[in-house]
DNA sequence: GTTCCATATGTAGTAAAATTACGTAAATAA
DNA sequence: TTATTTACGTAATTTTACTACATATGGAAC
């Protein structure tokens, strides 16, 4: 909440606002960096709208008035993110849409940072802890997320594997039993197939953690789901980048396992680290 | 530059003030937070300078005046709290680490998008889409990411792989040729294995990119490198997230392939998309 | 449809805030 | 000391934001 960015605040109140506000609020979003250095009188020009309807506008974000309005939205655009226009057409050159793909990366990143469920995130790790094998399910892009997290989960001195085939995925579910722990990434967790699977395990009586969205099939038959909600992309030029945020979620989960392993733990992780020295050439520095 | 943080500005020119220069600099940097929410009168009367004085301080530190140092100092409280505070240590809850791990990627994503080569990523389209075949090859985590790529290059009717044996990465190269490119995923840049790998293929004549960190061996052997300097990560706790980078330069690369590719491509994309539905529940809105 | 009511929006005036122009004071150098 | 520059403040001006009030707009009840 602390967090709440107000460009997504007011993204989101957009279709309860009614029609100067949504002006004003189209006028901002068009280019918030620009908002926050110009006064009162432009911005109401600029939207069509007169001065006060400016000022009741901010005042309906819960700011003091117009001054204090523009000192939030200069807070949020910091760390990184920006949100002017995030769709690419099929004008952009590459200087115009590298960003835009970035930045619709980094939204999406902060959106999900600002609505997970820390407690969720605890008794997955609960479950990790405590696992004593983890299977890593995926297909497609998920597949490529379980990989990485198997390269990730394997330092903790767990059986870990992951999986992209389906049939293997159904015999380990099949002899799967308490103690195991089947992860399963899913984006949409609507695939006929891997709901089938998690079924399997889950009724035989092991662990299923689904990283799907929220109130899909996949989370009715999962012991726990990790609901990532990130908004589906219509446009055809853009990328997927529920797979990134998978990746993050992925990684504050091994956070949250060395934690918990404390620190007599990090001497194993340096090891292994250590391990590849003799693969690479050594940097001069 | 453009970043750095006006708090250490102010402190680091303090000697160099006159009087009520300095008399000012001294109330703000007594709290700074305040003085982004007050009035260049009230600010002036707990310095005991005029408002003029005020006003001057602010333009010797290239600002537009008084309301334009208020934001620019506004914003760098929020990004200099937030850089303080990204490491995990071992005291961090489920509450405190999480934003930090989002916070580390967003902000490396962040400062890859400002620091790109467009025209490099525009010359790897150029020769992705001249590319009679493509081969993503990664070792360990690098894989994940050679593995994703391969997902997404497929879709444009283009003969593609992805591999993770170093075996069959050295078999290919050796059967290399002109038209033929591969595109080298590596972190570090300096695995021995993968060098020796794109040497080979590059003296074969086919085209070598390099998706690495600059200035590595393996830069020198490719014919086109994309370089990405994440900021390396010594902490035990924190995770990797230069592989994440790497999943949104290709992203940029498909996006750019894609717009080369012209509007009449995109039929074929939506056929891949549509292909899936029968595998899934359809979602009940 | 008309009337009534609530909500939405704008106009005009007012208050506050910031900036500028200018004058005086302090400091420095000759 | 005096001349000259620099520092600083006063007061006026301009810009900006806010408030009170008036008008308009859109439903709901009749």
């Amino acid at each position: 909440m602390q967090h709440q960015n107000l460009v997504n605040v007011i993204t989101d109140a957009l279709p309860g606002l009614n029609k100067s506000e949504r002006k004003v609020a189209e006028a901002i979003l068009s280019d918030p960096e620009s908002a926050t250095g110009s006064s009162i009188a432009s911005l109401a020009k600029r939207a069509n709208v007169s001065e006060p309807s400016v000022n009741r506008f901010c005042k309906r974000f819960n700011t003091a008035g117009f001054p204090d309005f523009k000192l939030k939205l200069a807070k949020s655009l910091v760390s990184g993110v920006r949100f002017v226009n995030r769709n690419v057409d099929p004008n952009d050159t590459v200087e115009s849409y590298t960003p835009k793909i970035f930045d619709s990366t980094i939204n999406d990143l902060a959106l999900i940072r600002d609505s997970i469920d820390h407690s969720v995130v605890n008794a997955v790790v609960d479950q990790l802890i405590q696992a004593k094998r983890v299977y890593f399910f995926g297909l497609g892009t998920s597949g490529s997320v379980a990989r990485d997290a198997e390269n990730k989960f394997f330092r903790f001195n767990l059986p870990v594997s992951f999986h992209d085939d389906v049939l293997m995925m159904r015999m380990l579910a099949s002899t799967g039993s308490a103690g195991d722990v089947f992860f399963v990434i899913s984006h949409t967790g609507r695939t006929k197939e891997i709901i089938d699977i998690a079924e399997i395990a889950s009724n035989n009586g092991a662990t299923v953690i689904a990283l799907t969205s929220s109130s899909s099939p996949l989370t009715a038959v999962s012991s726990i789901a990790l609901e990532v909600d990130v908004p589906e992309n219509t446009d055809e030029y853009m990328a997927m980048t529920s797979r990134i945020v998978h990746l993050v979620v992925l990684d504050v989960l091994a956070t949250g396992f060395t934690l918990r392993r404390g620190p007599d733990f990090l001497p194993h992780l340096e090891k292994i680290k250590n391990s590849l020295k003799p693969t690479r050439y050594q940097s001069e520095d």
